[in-house]
DNA sequence: GAATTATGCCCAT
DNA sequence: TGGGCCTAATTCC
């Protein structure tokens, strides 16, 4: 699920059990030989998500960028800390990859090296895999990885708008605000547009129009400040909920029995997201979907008005 | 075994 | 605007 969530996930996993150590980097798939040599044996240093994108440096001045688009995931092994509150370990972090999914309690669980199989052998087509002496990390399917500088790293950034969990300031709001209610785009475009905020996916979107009733061909500059602002504020509620529980729970999160019913995947996950022709919890019109930024774009045509 | 699908994004035209 | 690309699970035949 690559949604700015799921990356701030991934660099809090980094930060809890790579960070400091000297990583072995290689390619078992070996179309990033070449980057990988040039990390291999040394340490890491800073993991940092913006966005979509994942920055991990290494003591060396170099830092590995990594975008995992639709398709890329992460798979962790070994020692690999809990990092959500209840205390859950998933091995896998990206785009849903269930069969591989290691759950605590479940009868299965993380590699353990002291079994003596680890590291476990590379399974598909494996990008990179850093390993410390305790833990692994595979790539699998990534958009983008290759090896940057600081300077090349600080230009990708500096074309990113603000992101919330990634040390954004309190300008961040503001910056949004500016961003997306100057320009004659579709506020469904400009929510998915990484330059005017970082982090919202296809889900996220849809489900975050619905939640402001906001119809999502209005254009940027009639969106007034107050549903802007309103728009922001949902965004740093969902991105926060959706670092601490993995899952992008957009309705009816504040209820404890819809929030189990979501997190054990039951559906009515969401408001609108993929549930073309079918009745709006709200009013029962059927969902409408259409193409928009070249993605489908799901949404009811009653409850979401123009402002 | 082929086709389909997916929570992205880049580039050429 | 359209095509390409990254991968694997699922669905269809």
């Amino acid at each position: 699920m690559p949604e700015g969530h799921t990356v701030h996930r991934i660099a809090r996993q980094f930060r809890a059990d790579f960070v400091g150590e000297r990583i072995a980097a290689s390619s078992p798939q070996g179309r990033f030989a070449a980057g990988a040599a040039l990390l291999d044996g040394t340490a890491l240093t800073e993991a940092r998500a913006v966005g979509k994108q994942l920055f991990l440096a290494f003591d060396t001045d170099r830092w590995l960028r990594v975008h995992l688009g639709l398709y890329g995931a992460w798979d962790f092994h070994g020692q690999i800390s809990p990092i959500d509150a209840g205390g859950a370990v998933r091995g896998s972090l990206g785009a849903p990859r269930v069969a591989r999914a290691l759950r605590m309690g479940e009868g299965e669980r993380p590699v353990d090296p002291a079994d003596g199989d680890f590291p476990p052998a590379p399974v598909g087509a494996v990008r990179v895999r850093l390993l410390t002496e305790a833990s692994l990390a595979d790539l699998r399917g990534p958009t983008a990885c290759e090896v940057l500088d600081a300077d090349a790293v600080a230009g990708v950034i500096a074309r990113l708008g603000p992101d919330p969990a990634a040390d954004a300031g309190p300008e961040a709001e503001t910056e949004f605000v500016r961003r997306l209610t100057s320009r004659a785009v579709p506020v469904g475009q400009l929510l998915m547009d990484q330059s005017v905020v970082a982090g919202i996916g296809n889900v996220y979107r849809a489900e975050m129009l619905f939640r402001a009733r906001l119809e999502p061909h209005t254009v940027g500059r009639r969106v007034p400040g107050e549903v802007a602002r309103g728009l922001w504020r949902d965004w740093v509620g969902l991105l926060d909920d959706g670092i601490a529980t993995g899952a992008m729970l957009t309705r009816d999160e504040d209820d404890p029995a819809a929030r189990e019913r979501a997190l054990a995947d039951v559906g009515e996950r969401h408001w609108v997201y993929k549930r073309t022709g079918e009745p709006c919890y709200v009013c029962g019109t059927a969902i409408a979907v259409e193409t928009m930024a070249t993605r489908n774009l799901y949404w009811c045509p009653t409850c979401q008005v123009g402002p």
